[in-house]
DNA sequence: ATTAAGAATGAAAACGTTTTTAGCAAAATT
DNA sequence: AATTTTGCTAAAAACGTTTTCATTCTTAAT
């Protein structure tokens, strides 16, 4: 770990002047200031938070107090993370994450370990944290083996679902997801799918790849602005016109469509809706994650009902326990049980 | 502040003593040990987390690394605070917060700022936080006058929805909210109360007290099992089941429910929908918060709409400037502005 | 009774900053 | 020419811990 001691080796000025020249409180003559600046980038130096909180009157933190619920999965984390007397501290990341320079508060070495929750970590990425500190990752990745991950079983559930839907009498099942900037997001999508055509198989049946609808992603930024009063623009409903558009090109079309998750399955519901389409009906459509629980007047899409809340308080005991006792395996992978919830929208219309 | 210095003092013992016997480590008398845990209780003594974090391997955080969106003000929070290089720490807190000490992060020392997000504090804690750190509210609560807060002007939208369900033709508007454990908390429901009352008086008309509907709280954790596949149990059903067995024994029923958020709403249209009542026709239904866009086929549910990521932006921007310069004055109210969303559960049957 | 061993304790170093103090040169003033 | 000011820099103190090392006090063994 480069300290300001090594930048004022380096700069052959002592580190005061480094204090000082970085701080730009003034003081130090320009050409020093710069060569100073340009030493420090170049040795990669990062204050120390800890340091500079102990001397100084700023730490770098905010405190964020709340009462509402976020999500299961935070609530989680936090519940096991308070008790244990660790802070969570916040980072946005993209869904696939190459970069490790772009986890300040690691870099910062201002953290005893990382969860990874819904994103996809690459072996640079992993490399970079792992040998820093101890990591879990909660969702189903790439699993690195020297790290815990937390999930469900993605393909099991997945066909557990369609099963549910060949049991109602569906024989041509489309698949919606979809496609990713990057081709290894497609993991997770593919998990899924595999897991349809298991349950087909099971039945003798294959899945027919002109049903595999591969949606082009969509740049919204409108669920920043909710105050528009405006919600046909929403990334769901642009989804849910492509499928629609996909399905109705077709002259031979599938009797229920799996969407890779819950944000394309209402998308699909609320654009056929608006076509006068049927579901259940036209067609059964089904989702993944068992979000929204609380809808209109009842409820209709089934889903896959995801355990985010246990998998927050598993990823952050895990982490915990990897954390204060380096001499317990670290390398798991923990598969929680996830749960069909079969409601209108996959059901029989005669029954 | 208390350190480890007072306390060695106070127990006539060396430092490293103390912090021996704190970290339980072992080598020191056990008599002892007793004595100065007794003594570092009575001081209120916290190890610092920079002291620690600076000489230990420890620094008590954990970084969680996340791509899901959890709410827009979370999401507008942190945008703010990493873009200003400041850290967000979590807690979760009752909605209604009376005990200083409850905020860990804070008495030791260890954040420059705090927000409160939808808590509601009390005298004791805004004293003992504010003469500590700047503080932010997001929310509308009791307005402290050396803090900011943000907020749209919850009276001001309550009338305007009011006004549109007098223009459907509503005269009879009952208004449901949840009784709260604390007289306090009374007062963003009686601030939207105040609303619908305006809008009353504006046409001639007078608010109807048997139509105000108190709603008993209940306790359910069931939303931490949504693996369990059941949502029966959920709250916002329990209190749409309350409202129906309230608005069924009435002999003079109103025509419109301005409930006071969505989650009562969302409760009503389900349990109204299991009972055969129609919304609209039998009822005009209203929420508060513009939560659940993503909702099934067509969404019904008429709303105000809170700017939340615009609040979160706002209160995470208010706040650091609070910190970084303190000259600045801090005790504006920052109003920002809602929205009505408007949908069939408030449109007329007629037309 | 003397010594050896072991337990308990204190002193001091170290962690990485920022800030205060002090020093020195050059420039400006008397 | 002597003094004061100014601008820059280095040295050192301080922040609050933990840990290492040295020391003292017990206790047991010779």
């Amino acid at each position: 770990m480069t300290s300001i001691k090594d930048v004022a080796t380096m700069a052959d000025v002592s580190i005061s002047t480094v204090s000082r020249a970085l701080s730009g409180r003034g003081g130090v003559r320009q050409e020093k200031v710069d060569r100073i600046r340009q030493i420090a980038k170049a040795l990669n130096y990062e204050p120390n938070v800890f340091g500079r909180g102990l001397r100084g009157s700023k730490t770098g933190n905010i405190l964020l107090v709340f009462s509402r619920l976020m999500t299961d999965c935070l609530q989680g984390i936090l519940e096991i993370a308070n008790t244990s007397d660790y802070n969570i501290l916040m980072q946005i990341s993209d869904h696939i994450l190459d970069d490790p320079q772009k986890i300040k508060p690691l870099t910062r070495k201002q953290v005893d370990g990382v969860i990874f929750q819904d994103v996809l970590i690459s072996p640079k990425v992993y490399a970079a944290v792992s040998e820093a500190v101890p990591l879990v990752q909660i969702g189903d990745h790439v699993h690195y083996p020297g790290s815990d991950i937390i999930t469900v079983d993605n393909k099991e559930m997945a066909c557990q679902m369609a099963r549910h839907l060949l049991d109602q009498g569906h024989t041509s099942i489309a698949y919606v997801y979809i496609k990713n900037p990057t081709e290894k997001a497609y993991r997770l999508a593919s998990v899924r799918e595999q897991g349809i055509r298991q349950a087909m198989a099971e039945r003798g049946l294959t899945f027919d790849d002109r049903y595999r609808l591969e949606i082009e992603q969509v740049e919204s930024e409108d669920h920043l602005k909710p105050w528009a009063g405006d919600d046909d623009s929403q990334p769901a409903l642009l989804y849910g016109r492509q499928v629609a558009d996909r399905l109705e090109k077709m002259t031979d079309k599938p009797t229920a469509i799996f969407c890779y998750n819950d944000m394309l399955a209402y998308g699909c519901l609320r654009e056929f809706a608006r076509r006068g389409i049927r579901v259940p009906g036209d067609y059964a459509v089904c989702g993944f994650d068992g979000l929204y629980p609380l809808a209109e007047s009842e409820p209709i899409l089934s889903s896959v009902v995801q355990p985010f809340y246990k998998m927050g308080l598993e990823g952050a005991r895990t982490l915990i326990t990897a954390i204060e006792d380096p001499s317990v395996f670290s390398g798991r992978k923990i598969i929680l049980d996830g749960n069909l919830r079969i409601k209108k929208s996959t059901q029989s219309t005669t029954g």
